[in-house]
DNA sequence: ACAATATCCTGCGAGC
DNA sequence: TGCTCGCAGGATATTG
């Protein structure tokens, strides 16, 4: 989410959004009718671009904010895309062709900016959400409001972390995913982290003493640097000729067979999600 | 009060 | 070939 931001940041930060086209109006959560949300953000310019946990924040003029979330398969992209009819009129509303073909399937939100381009939510199972308000409104609601501390804020010091702890019990790696305890990770760095730091995904915190939470939050901290240095998960990746690009080329456990020492990488579901890690490191549980 | 589970969707690959 | 099943990068609501 990172690498989106910046992206879009370097991108469409200076344009203005003329319009707003969707062919699945649930992604409006404030306000919820396509009408009202496309008057919040049309004839606004886009002043900023940040990030929070996995919400994208565009800053808009006379102090909105657009929040865009993209879940599971969502993927922000400026580009091109032309309306065509769907198939055989009537069902299903309006359809975006990529141009070039090649990128950004499933556009199911469109942003048509000033200079030509849109912007442009690809989301295979509209999962994603937009909302469009004044900036305190968007920071007042609970999705933001009980955020977690961003793990790479050089402020979220060792002693923050620690402090995370206190008092709570579950299992690690929902606690990593957990954007309410610390923001923006997800199923993909939670098993990296885990076994960069050689702890079991089912250990609970009540085991991890002080050691183990240093070991913790240093891995933490090295992989999330790392994976945004080299690009981020699963961006462009795989590349045109096949091969894993970014952060997806040093991928320990999450959908390996084998761990980067040859062991056989094993699999369990952990509050629903798959966890996966390497049952030869030293791990407590 | 807490922790599993269901839910929102669609496409894809595996297995029969 | 064509069907059904399980699974997928998130987060919240609901259930037990």
């Amino acid at each position: 989410m990172e690498i989106i931001a910046r992206d879009l940041r370097a991108n469409i930060v200076g344009r203005k959004i003329l319009s707003v086209q969707t062919d699945w109006p649930k992604y409006f959560r404030l306000p919820k009718s396509s009408a009202a949300f496309g008057a919040c953000a049309a004839g606004k310019g886009i002043t900023a671009i940040d990030r929070r946990g996995k919400n994208i924040l565009i800053h808009l003029t006379a102090g909105y904010l657009l929040l865009i979330h993209q879940k599971i398969s969502g993927r922000l992209l400026v580009g091109n895309w032309r309306r065509v009819s769907p198939p055989d009129g009537g069902e299903g509303g309006p359809r975006w062709q990529p141009v070039p073909p090649s990128r950004g399937r499933f556009v199911h939100l469109v942003f048509d900016l000033d200079d030509g381009r849109q912007l442009g939510l690809s989301d295979l199972r509209k999962f994603g959400k937009a909302l469009c308000a004044k900036e305190a409104v968007i920071l007042n609601l609970p999705e933001m409001r009980n955020l977690g501390p961003e793990p790479l804020d050089p402020r979220f010091r060792f002693s923050c972390f620690q402090r995370l702890f206190t008092g709570r019990k579950g299992r690690i790696k929902q606690m990593l995913m957990n954007p309410n305890f610390i923001a923006g990770i997800g199923n993909i760095y939670s098993d990296e982290v885990l076994y960069a730091a050689g702890i079991h995904p089912l250990t609970p915190l009540t085991h991890l003493g002080e050691t183990e939470l240093r070991t913790l939050y240093d891995a933490m901290k090295r992989v999330l640097r790392k994976a945004i240095r080299l690009g981020g998960t699963g961006v462009e990746s795989p590349n045109a000729s096949g091969a894993e690009t970014g952060y997806d080329r040093v991928r320990t456990v999450y959908q390996r067979a084998v761990c980067p020492r040859g062991h056989a990488i094993e699999r369990l579901k952990i509050g629903g999600r798959s966890a996966h890690f390497c049952p030869a490191e030293k791990h407590l549980f």
